[in-house]
DNA sequence: CGCCTTTGACCAGCGC
DNA sequence: GCGCTGGTCAAAGGCG
């Protein structure tokens, strides 16, 4: 598992995260602790600002028409419906798909996953597996699948964009907010 | 006990 | 309309 560095911190995402403070935090003194200023912080804004949050891993072209095969049979709304009936189907086109070479089929990517599903694909060895973001209002997806041609190839694509900052993005960004907090004080 | 994985069933979209 | 396929649900069981 050492192709998932953490979140590097650019300057467009440093640039991101200081402009989805609240105006008046840069400003104003502040006695918030780290969580605090974190849960005022706009995360979708942030990790978006980074076409690719998982640094070196970048869609190639392969992935990307899988990831086009997925959106050409739309997708399921992630809301949760206890009666099947009433899933829909909506277009999602927050999709970001890529190859990793690992023995490993879970990317160790700072986030916590539940498994919710696994389906055999035809013209692949390798059953798909589905998982989703553990955090309840968090509708983040991925799926993991092996290449048939190369087994030694995983497929990971993902649905969605968190809301919420991992484990262990906050352990890079807390000298970050430390700083903040500081500044903010001034 | 809570969280997770497994797995069969169910559902909807698509192609024919 | 029917069958195939992918995606999801949810019950059951495992594990720490």
């Amino acid at each position: 598992m050492d192709e998932v560095p953490l979140v590097p911190l650019t300057l467009n995402n440093i640039q991101a995260l200081t402009c989805s403070l609240p105006s008046t935090s840069l400003h104003q003194p502040r006695q918030e602790t780290i969580d605090q200023i974190a849960s005022d912080i706009d995360w979708v804004s942030f990790l978006s600002a980074s076409p690719f949050i998982f640094g070196n891993q970048k869609p190639s072209s392969t992935s990307q028409s899988l990831t086009a095969e997925n959106g050409r049979r739309g997708e399921l709304n992630g809301t949760k419906n206890k009666g099947k009936a009433s899933r829909t189907k909506k277009v999602n086109p927050s999709r970001i798909a890529f190859h990793t070479r690992s023995i490993d089929d879970i990317l160790d990517d700072g986030y916590r996953w539940r498994k919710y599903g696994q389906k055999a694909v035809k013209n692949s060895n390798h059953p798909r597996s589905y998982y989703r973001c553990t955090q309840l209002t968090c509708n983040v997806k991925k799926q993991i699948q092996r290449l048939s041609k190369d087994s030694s190839i995983v497929v990971t694509t993902y649905e969605g964009i968190h809301n919420h900052p991992s484990e262990k993005l906050m352990e890079s960004l807390s000298p970050l907010l430390r700083q903040l907090q500081f500044l903010s004080r001034i």
